[in-house]
DNA sequence: CTGTTAGCGCCTTCAG
DNA sequence: CTGAAGGCGCTAACAG
């Protein structure tokens, strides 16, 4: 390929004429300028290397968006791609690209905050936080969290987890419910994705640590439902990952495990949704012989059948002020942490349990 | 930031040999990489920068694909979600990474191909396709052209869409239809999304240029058609975009505008769906009162109520064949073309139509 | 308004 | 196994 020293040449100009004529034509006599035009146009010449370039001005004109999941498992995530389009919004309002990186085992992550060419990362929510932390600041270039637990010299961006779940069991509880399930996100990282079913008393619930939103909602769970005498340490819960397919798993192992639940505390929507779907094909009525709560709002979350009581979040804005946040860092000594606050919506997935305290069939 | 020169300083080693504890560990004795790996952990240094990587290399590690829609268009339109997947599928398999380039309009499309920092393109099925194919070619990096009409010496993966398209108006004939609507994407490229109706007879149809598999689909009902004597020109068109908003709007404009068809053909799946829906919410039943068939095969197609019939494409391996094609070009003066096939698949959208050929209501 | 110069940070010969 | 040198392609600063 032509380099931009042969256009020179070949229009009898110095390099940096035909630099001023791509990045500042107006400084560059018209005559001139068509000369250097055509002279490209002869040598098939598409413009300065964006390579070279980023070297030189030392920037890429990107942003990295690291997920927690595969690419195509992000395509299949409903929450993921409203996340991932407020991301995308805010990039092409700045011109800059957008680049996804997989954080799904620790190589792939180590080699993207490594070697991604960008200007910033978004971190969601990976498994490996410390690692992707530590990574990111050698990296030298600004970055925030969402939706994990980042030291608290690193920006990030929370949500009100633990409110938007006690108020989501509240719900439920004033309703008249009693026996419930938790329908969970990832207790602990793990290679495996279940489903795993954690009966009352089971003490492998109680490593939640890795999670943030699971572990804060799982406490927020526990706060409501400790109001009203019932300890969470019996309350069945089932741990599935979110997205489509696996979503639909522990549903199904849901409904095997504790049939005699009358509410269902579901900690994303997607599975809540997968939920209310079982349920439907096992004639199980929601919300007469079932309430089910969601959690994040998701676009179907209004259009399911029946549509779902959830806690709203701002997915798309928190996406929004994620990016926002890699084009306008703040400084290190002064970190940003952003809480995002959530709302219960009240559908129609959710009443009170039938008087008789039993489900049909 | 420190650089590999203040690494090798404090090393009090040269900078070739930091290069090597980073790129060849194998090659340098045990104790002087140990000694270089402390002076990097105390620098803070991260390692050898991307950019100056890139710019040595020649290349930048990532393909970018370029959409014809915006980023978080992208996201809410299923075909493009498991495109974009297979791509990225293949992207992770070698270690690359993906940029996600939109050309919505002309000038995002043409900064996104002179400026992203990538090795390769998959441009798929944009509007200004003659602008981005030279852009793609000045900046002498291999692309693909994927669902749209490409100049013959340019590689391309294309689908059998007006096979596609007849096998699915052949099926409705079969049953017994005979007045059709067709639910089209749009016709041609402009600013307005629409929808429009096209009553028959309307000259504005013919305006098929822009887009490859719109052209090529309404060819393939027209072929259908006209062996049982029924002319395309009779037959009224709804020219609507697909995605989830658009595609609610323009299958409520058929519904209006075209009572009395018994069968209507959907170049894409969402839009299909979105039919059936507001036709249900209408008390139209199908496949009863009104026959709908699909065209992509997205994993909602299986779930709809009712399933839907539709022509099924490899979309997700259309994706694989796309980014494989960059990452091992064939030499330009042997282009590939690649043509994938397309399969009816019936399920229970499609049935006779009433015997007395009325709708109810 | 145009041309010259000096790197951006790295990697790959090649010589030691 | 290690060190020195050259250059990837570009642009900012400065001199003319």
């Amino acid at each position: 390929m032509a380099r931009m020293l042969d256009v020179a040449r070949t229009a009898g100009v110095s390099r940096s004429t035909v630099s001023n004529v791509f990045n500042s034509p107006e400084r560059v006599r018209p005559e001139i300028r068509k000369r250097v035009e055509a002279a490209a146009r002869a040598l098939n010449y598409g413009g300065p290397d964006p390579r070279a370039r980023a070297l030189r001005a030392g920037k890429a004109n990107a942003i990295g968006l690291v997920l927690p999941v595969s690419l195509t498992g992000a395509m299949h995530h409903s929450y993921l791609r409203n996340f991932i389009g407020g991301v995308a919004e805010v990039c092409d309002e700045h011109h800059a690209g957008l680049a996804l990186l997989s954080a799904v085992d620790r190589k792939a992550a180590a080699r993207g905050v490594r070697e991604a060419l960008v200007d910033g990362f978004v971190l969601h929510n990976p498994a490996e936080v410390e690692m992707l932390v530590a990574l990111a600041e050698r990296r030298g270039l600004p970055f925030v969290a969402v939706d994990m637990d980042a030291p608290a010299h690193v920006s990030s961006i929370l949500l009100d987890n633990r409110g938007g779940a006690r108020r989501a069991a509240r719900h439920l509880l004033d309703l008249g419910h009693r026996r419930f399930a938790v329908l969970s996100l990832l207790l602990e990282r793990t290679g495996d994705s279940g489903p795993f079913y954690h009966p009352p008393g089971d003490p492998d619930r109680r490593v939640v640590e890795s999670f943030h939103d699971t572990r804060e909602r799982l406490a927020g769970f526990a706060d409501a439902l400790a109001d009203a005498g019932i300890a969470i340490g019996d309350v069945p819960i089932v741990e599935s990952r979110s997205g489509d397919e696996d979503a639909a798993r522990g549903a199904a192992l849901l409904l095997d495990r504790a049939p005699e639940v009358t509410a269902v505390l579901a900690m994303a929507d997607d599975s809540a949704i997968a939920l209310m779907e079982a349920a439907r094909r096992r004639g199980i009525a929601v919300p007469a012989d079932l309430s089910v709560v969601g959690f994040d709002d998701i676009p179907q979350a209004s259009l399911s059948v029946p549509p779902l009581t959830t806690v709203a979040q701002p997915i798309r804005e928190k996406g929004r002020r994620a990016a926002h946040y890699v084009f306008n860092p703040h400084p290190p000594a002064e970190p940003q942490h952003v809480v995002l606050p959530v709302e219960l919506v009240v559908r129609a997935s959710t009443a009170p349990p039938r008087s008789d305290g039993r489900r049909r069939g």
